[in-house]
DNA sequence: CGAATAGTGTCTTTTAGACAATATTAA
DNA sequence: TTAATATTGTCTAAAAGACACTATTCG
């Protein structure tokens, strides 16, 4: 019979170690057609209505999982419902934070822009969109995880079609090649966009009604 | 005048939440000609001389980044001197360490064989090397650590050549194409090689004296 | 029919890879 | 000279990209 072993490999229990807290910071990105992917801003100290916009964070609560905490301080600074938060970075100088000793777990998650939206044009006040070229100049490390999450999510989007699936099946090659200039921050040519992304994708048989042009195709994505 | 904040945008004080415990747990990676891609285990109890091996890590102490920790934990458990860890991946599952909340956060490693191989050898008890194909069966979430830095260091050398600047200059594209050889874990065409690497190469307009065949050109990195 | 959009054919350029030939040295 | 290794020439195959043409619908 043995009990859980409640000390390291020195000896030394568990508990007597000082411990850091942990923080998530998170970069919610969202591909608009019109000005490229823009990153959401919080306002940092909402009670002095200060100038400073910062990502979105929160410290990690006991019991809790990384991921619980990014979409936590999602809803609680944005009223935002996101899922499936990517890890980027653990932020470790012991001297980043002047509150204490804290990790920050910098993390992205992408969206789709009629969710995010409506939340910057509701509270104006708290939250704001800037294309990501424009969001310079932030607290802490937040520039670097900015910058660390846009190319995350273009590596992936150049990759393979739609891998965070923002679209709703079916849709059409003109939707996704949209959303991928979006992403891309570039505009893609049709047809070459078109034999990139064919082997991912299935055919639904049916096509669009009542559009101006010849009917698109719609798909959905082959896997699974 | 304004005293730093210790406490969080809900008013709670930093040190009123409860923090876990962070550990690191590293995956070193040594490139063998011979055996591929090896990777460096500890004995996890050595009092008890169990058959429980597993990746060196530590816990995190105050004031210490997570390199650090790194490096004292390869100092420590395998008389190692490494350098320039790379973050992986942050396991964070409440419940994935019975002794308590401990977050762990994964890096990986590569050292030259010359610097590991002794190691193992004069250690034999608590020190081991095994092809990355057959460290399979670790604890926690071990397994999934080597796998995830045998997929980074493959990734950034098919990149470019010796990211790690483990070869000491300058070096024939022969030694080069070893060491790309023992990473990738196949054979490489000695012209395609060439090819590929030779952009980012410097001659140093010296060559090989004294081996067997048609001296190799010497070269180091270009860039810098 | 004409405007608008979808989709395909085909050519050029680039790249990766394979294979063979040439170059240079020690023994 | 021969064995051994380094380096280069050249061909083929695959991939990416550009451009022009055909197809299908609405008004």
């Amino acid at each position: 019979m043995s009990i859980p072993e409640y000390h390291d490999s020195s000896g030394r229990r568990l508990v007597d170690y000082p411990r850091p807290s942990v923080a998530v910071d998170t970069a919610v990105l969202t591909p608009d057609p019109e000005r490229g992917l823009l990153v959401l801003l919080v306002r940092r100290d909402s009670a002095t209505r200060s100038d400073a916009w910062a990502l979105p964070g929160t410290f990690l609560h006991e019991g809790e999982t990384l991921a619980g905490a990014v979409l936590r301080s999602l809803d609680q600074k944005a009223g935002l419902r996101g899922q499936a938060p990517r890890q980027l970075y653990v932020f470790d100088d012991p001297r980043r934070d002047d509150r204490g000793w804290v990790l920050s777990v910098a993390h992205v998650v992408l969206l789709p822009p009629a969710v995010v939206a409506p939340v910057a044009e509701e509270r104006p006040d708290d939250v704001q969109l800037r294309p990501v070229a424009e969001a310079t100049g932030l607290p802490f490390d937040h520039d670097g995880i900015v910058e660390m999450a846009v190319a995350q999510v273009r590596a992936a989007y150049a990759e393979r079609p739609d891998p965070e699936r923002l679209l709703p099946e079916p849709f059409t090659l003109r939707d996704l090649r949209r959303l991928h200039e979006a992403v891309a921050g570039r505009r893609l040519q049709p047809d070459v966009f078109r034999r990139h992304v064919r082997d991912h994708l299935q055919s639904t048989g049916e096509a669009t009604r009542g559009s101006v042009g010849r009917p698109a195709e719609l798909f959905r994505h082959a896997s699974r």
